[in-house]
RNA sequence: GGUCCGAUAGCUCAGUCGGUAGAGCAAAUGGCUUUUAACCAUUGGGUCCCAGGUUCGAGUCCUGGUCGGAUCACCA
């Protein structure tokens, strides 16, 4: 196997030609061209960044009375001579400064001095290089260089991006900008490819997120910018973080780690990562969550415990689904699901109110665009009732009926609900087929008009489907599309099989047992009608206990689980549950777990027989709770993609001009 | 996987009805000792994504392909 030579993994052309002769140059002139260490100033008390140095108070009062004078000028007017020489003279008994930076703009060269701002990635300062007052530094020696002229012959072999590091006095110049005036130069590194467009920065989404280097040095060297830059972006992110650390940790919270690497593929239901370990020759598998492991740490005694880090889920990639992302699990002993659905409020008022400053976010970006996000307030409903406030919504729009919260425990209801609901498909909503009565699908009974149908299997299949199409006219609206929008819309019709065939197999399985079929039923009607338009905080409590095989059922009802998810702007933002404790109750529902995987449903959970033996030892009542760190990162960001808050989000592999190999697979 | 849109200088983009390939930024050279999207002058830089077709002539029209984006579907 051959390796990439290194003139192929950077463009070659005439940019880069320029850049490499300037760094023979440069290597003439002050020998080693990438030196070791640079030692900085420390008049704020550490090492001088460019950003601690603007902060550090004398510098930072004398910049503020700067630009009070130069607020009160008018336009194109310069500060007056006397009253900035005052503040040169202060800046001037602060000592001499050494700061480094990257050169945020190519050199402003004006014959025998130039001017260029350095950046340490979030502050930028600029320098001024006089050809008579400044000496270059030897790379070699560390000592200056004798002859006269020198570091203005370096000064002209740097390019815009290169590293330097400066020494010199602080002064305002004629226009008022604070400024070093340089007395030694050295250069520290070079930039051999040329930086992003200073106006534009990188249009090309694919490029910001592959090459996210490139990326945070455009959004630091471009002046104007709107939102947040990349590096702001991820600053909040950390802060988010941090802050959601600091908070569970005042609460008694520990943080542990568990495994990434498991041999079972457990906790949650999602397709997981398979690799393979060879001394112990087993297969494994990337975590698709932590939650068994944190609560075998509740049986243990850590009563509240946390862990803040990566899972892994082998699925589709999305505007909101990673295949690796960043989720929070904690667990509370003696606490229930509506104790953490406080906490959960706490705690996400707090971090927000910390890394965002505010508790509205404005969304621009987003299909909703300019939706204000309120985190001061988030309301509960269940999920029975969610769906029937927002089917009420619809069949506004459609122009049909309401729900009955009773019809939730009618199958034969829910069943032809769910076709109906199928069926209003977005392309589909527009031929005028939506039409059909809801009163009419309910009252209409197959078995009258069904004719033959010995086949069990496929009643409420065929059946359902037969009949809603032809009460719907389905067949007529399609071909009612197919003569407007011509051929491209048999795949409409193709996309309308997938689906229904999709709902048959996963909602309408006759084989499963009818509290399933119920539950099933339900869950797709509410991530239908409802979920998309969750935009503001809302708990959605009361999942049926069918599909929530980790979590206890209600006191009030024995269908119920004690579980909630938080939704926002759409998106599953947390999910929790009073934790089952019971392990012979948890035996029977991974039994059940195991019994639907056979029958196909891949992200059915997985037997954990070690979990069951945890809790055989005894695990206090526990609340526990996962929230979606990227997602809400999203959230605080402004962002309506996860790429765009994940520094190095998964990619297909990169497309090189390939000479040989033009192998492609499908 | 479906649909729509796109690919032109290192970057961001124009390019009319089919008639010699353009601008700004970046680069090179010269000038300029307080500029700031520095300025002034000069210069270099192109497989117009690829292949085929129509045409006297294709960046432009047609067909096929490659790559990318948006969106829908899939994926709680």
């Amino acid at each position: 196997m051959s390796i990439t030579p290194f003139d192929e993994i950077i463009e070659q052309n005439d940019q880069t030609a320029a850049r490499r002769e300037h760094l023979e140059k440069l290597r003439e002139l002050v020998g080693n061209p990438y030196p070791n260490k640079f030692g900085r100033s420390t008049l704020s008390g550490e090492e001088d960044t460019i950003t601690r140095l603007l902060e550090y108070p004398p510098v930072a009062e004398i910049n503020a009375e700067m630009y009070a004078i130069l607020a009160s000028l008018g336009e194109g007017e310069r500060p007056p001579a006397e009253k900035k020489d005052a503040l040169n003279k202060r800046l001037k008994a602060l000592g001499n400064v050494r700061i480094a930076g990257r050169m945020a703009v190519p050199p402003r060269v004006m014959g025998k001095a130039a001017f260029v701002h350095l950046s340490d990635g979030i502050s930028r300062l600029q320098v001024y290089v006089r050809k008579q007052d400044a000496v270059a530094i030897s790379n070699d020696t560390g000592e200056p260089l004798d002859e006269e002229g020198k570091a203005w012959e370096v000064f002209g072999y740097l390019d815009h991006g290169d590293f330097i590091g400066v020494e010199g006095y602080l002064f305002i110049t004629n226009t008022g900008e604070l400024s070093v005036h340089v007395e030694k130069l050295q250069f520290l590194a070079k930039a051999m490819l040329p930086m992003p467009d200073k106006m534009h920065g990188i249009a090309d989404p694919e490029i910001r997120q592959r090459q996210r280097y490139a990326d945070l040095i455009a959004s630091s060297l471009q002046i104007e910018h709107d939102g947040l830059t990349t590096r702001e972006v991820f600053e909040r992110r950390a802060k988010l973080i941090s802050s959601i650390r600091h908070f569970l940790e005042d609460h008694g919270y520990i943080e542990v780690e568990t495994p990434m690497l498991t041999p079972k593929a457990t906790g949650a239901a999602a397709k997981p990562f398979k690799t393979h370990h060879n001394a112990l020759d087993i297969d494994l598998y990337a975590r698709i969550a932590p939650e068994l492991y944190l609560k075998r740490l509740v049986v243990g005694g850590f009563e509240k415990v946390y862990e803040l880090n990566r899972n892994f889920r082998n699925e589709g990639i999305s505007y909101k689904h990673n295949p690796e992302f960043t989720m929070l699990e904690f667990y509370c002993a003696y606490m229930d699901v509506n104790g953490m659905m406080d906490f959960c409020e706490q705690l996400l008022i707090n971090s927000i109110t910390f890394s965002n400053g505010s508790l509205s976010v404005k969304l621009t970006n987003d299909p909703y665009a300019d939706v204000v996000i309120d985190f001061s307030s988030f309301e509960r409903i269940s999920m029975r009732e969610a769906v029937i406030r927002f089917w009420q919504n619809k069949g506004q729009r459609i122009g049909q009926g309401d729900l009955d919260i009773d019809w939730f425990d009618d199958i034969d209801k829910l069943r032809r609900l769910v076709l109906w609901t199928a069926l209003i498909d977005n392309e589909l909503r527009k031929s005028g087929m939506q039409q059909m009565n809801v009163a009419t699908i309910l009252n209409y009974d197959p078995k009258l008009e069904s004719g033959d149908n010995d086949d069990e299997d496929d009643m409420g299949i065929s059946i359902y489907i037969d009949v809603i199409s032809k009460e719907l006219g389905f067949w007529q609206a399609t071909e009612s599309i197919n003569d407007s929008f011509k051929a491209g819309h048999e795949t409409d019709f193709q996309r309308f099989e997938t689906r229904i065939q999709r709902v048959l197999r996963t909602v309408l399985d006759n084989s499963m047992s009818e509290e399933l079929q119920l539950a099933r039923i339900t869950q797709f009607l509410f991530e239908e009608v409802v979920e998309r338009n969750l935009i503001q905080p809302t708990f959605i409590v009361d999942y049926p206990k069918s599909i929530s095989p980790l979590s206890k059922a209600s006191p009030q009802n024995p269908q119920v689980a004690e579980r909630f998810e938080l939704f926002i702007n759409g998106m599953e933002v947390a999910n929790g549950f009073s934790e089952l404790n019971d392990p012979r109750e948890q035996y029977d529902r991974f039994a059940d777990q195991m019994k639907a995987r056979e029958s196909g449903d891949e992200e059915a959970m997985v037997l954990d027989e070690d979990y069951i033996r945890a809790l055989s030892y005894g695990m206090p009542p526990a609340a526990g709770i996962g929230i979606g760190i990227d997602r809400l990162t999203m959230l605080l960001t402004n962002k309506h993609s996860i790429r765009d808050v994940i520094l190095f989000p998964h990619m297909r592999p990169e497309k090189r001009v390939a000479t040989e190999d033009t192998e492609s697979k499908e």
